[in-house]
DNA sequence: CTGAAAGCGCTAACAA
DNA sequence: TTGTTAGCGCTTTCAG
């Protein structure tokens, strides 16, 4: 079945050749304004629509870019995706996505389909892959940007300024004379958990305190994590007069456990949160948290691709680092 | 700059034609088991990796699926995506996204630009576009899949229960003997607001209870829009017993509202929302409302299509109502 | 400024 | 069961 309109009709009806036709509709070569404004006719009266197939047979770009995360579900990739489409539309690109479940095989399988169908680039959200699966899928042309701290350099990168948010918060507090705060993060480990933790630590340190050993509690990152493991801090002779978390569920599940224990937030406990989720605003009180940039993100990811794609730049690896914002609500 | 390893060079190593290689490979026509054999080896020892954009040229296919939505980053729609994706990836189905923001030029745009990508089917969350548009850009023979309600059949759809949702609701509370209920609705002339009203006038009728016209307010889908309406409706002579909301936003702007005025929850006023979005579950007390599965909604789109881009099925357009489900919480 | 010819990599007729 | 031939629709040498 044959395509309705070809460039080989626009070209006889505009009397020129196809070769004509191409370049005058892509520009790639100069065309007499005559010819030029034949060409665009028979093109309108025709409704000739290029296929990008066939250009991309010839060209090997498909103005195609992929985007491959562990789930386009969870609330912070379809932010992130929301910022690359919107960097990459502009310039026609578009957007084919992969959900891995952080599988290592559907991730290995998600970027050779991608590589076959020949997209311009890709962004991952790998954690389950390593470079060496990479370089073996991937040629070394095709650019990619990463956006995990467990892939070593090679590819541009784009990251979250986790320390820096926890930081940022955990200063906050400090600002206002407490001292006694505590750090709940996520299971030992684990990436943005471990960073987050750092922040804080580095910020006590900075004031001239030293977290005890006690002082940092692990959860996983649930509204139930949170709640069992604060209720436990408040529990004790000397509970915390705040604390920070790895992320708003468990700042959530901090909210629940002060009001099961009936400790006042925020004159008695101070809770701040991470990630900025659509629900910290929405529970009462709504949270103070650490905004993690997720639109800005992907916005990032795009702008590295998109400086590639277009040859705007040619360099070595870039890393780029999102950073956070502190959200002050009711909580702290 | 040629691909590396093509299906000729398969066939040279192989002993064979290209066209039995693409034969052995695609299982399209049998093959001597040797032959087949051999073909496979040579296919890995030379790493072959077929080229789809080439097939799709012949073929006219591209095993490429297009999702237009308003904004992928709003929480109804990865889930979509999520749920389409789940069910074409199983059948190596890649997803193409394009977020339009509702502009009825962007919708085109995507449209026309997946169109001539060749995509296999589109589904499409449009809200701005007429039939005519869709015609005019979309070849009859493209399956679509369409999920809003304002648009002419025509095309296979899906769509949510929404008037059995606040039915379902409206029941629930009319169970527990409660009748002064009153409905909160979105803006007017929005199609899931009012179907979700209807829904909840039916149940009132059914059990004999005509609603006074005051006991439908409408706001605007947020929790400012919801606190505001409901406390105005709290503040009457005679208020509810009951509030059901077109959307989680605004029963959280009711609980809320609810709270600034003293007003206990669920004892002196119920609340039901719609959605199920993360934040009920999360809010305190925990929202009771009506899921709307999105994941259920993207699979369905997805089954439509596939069952059309496999030729499971080729009749006139079908339609998919995906239930909705009460998700009985603390608010009524 | 324009055109002819070749070919991207694959698959569908058709023929054997 | 296999191969030959042609061509999907476009862009790119190369030549004029």
């Amino acid at each position: 079945m044959r395509q309705s309109v070809t460039i080989s009709d626009v070209a006889a009806r505009a009397g020129v050749s196809p070769t004509t036709v191409s370049h005058a509709l892509s520009g790639r070569r100069s065309v007499s304004a005559a010819t030029l404004a034949r060409v665009r006719q028979a093109a309108d009266e025709l409704g000739y629509r290029p296929s990008p197939v066939a250009s991309s047979l010839r060209t090997k770009r498909t103005h195609m870019v992929g985007l491959i995360v562990p789930d386009i579900a969870n609330p912070f990739y379809p932010a992130v995706a929301r910022g690359l489409h919107d960097v990459i539309a502009a310039d026609g690109y578009y957007t084919i996505i992969g959900s891995t479940d952080g599988q290592r095989d559907t991730e290995l399988g998600f970027l050779d389909g991608m590589v076959r169908r020949s997209v311009d680039g890709i962004v991952m959200f790998s954690f389950a892959i390593e470079e060496k699966d990479l370089t073996k899928v991937v040629p070394a042309r095709t650019p990619l940007v990463v956006a995990t701290g467990n892939l070593p350099s090679g590819h541009d990168r784009v990251g979250t300024d986790d320390a820096g948010g926890s930081e940022a918060a955990t200063r906050h507090l400090l600002a206002q004379g407490i001292t006694e705060i505590a750090f709940v993060s996520g299971p030992k480990g684990n990436g943005p958990g471990d960073r987050r933790l750092a922040g804080y630590t580095q910020a006590m340190l900075a004031a001239g305190l030293a977290p005890a050993e006690a002082d940092i509690v692990r959860s996983d990152y649930t509204v139930a994590g949170g709640r069992e493991v604060v209720g436990e801090l408040l529990g004790r002779r000397r509970p915390p007069r705040a604390v920070v978390c790895a992320n708003d569920l468990i700042a959530i599940g901090a909210l629940e456990a002060a009001q099961a224990a009936g400790v006042p937030v925020p004159t008695a406990l101070a809770v701040i949160g991470f990630d900025d989720i659509d629900a910290a605003s929405l529970v009462a009180p709504p949270l103070t948290t650490v905004a993690n940039p997720a639109y800005e993100f992907g916005r990032q990811t795009g702008q590295l691709l998109l400086d590639r794609l277009l040859d705007r730049y040619d360099g070595p690896p870039r890393t780029v680092v999102v950073p956070t914002r502190l959200v002050v609500r009711a909580t702290a």
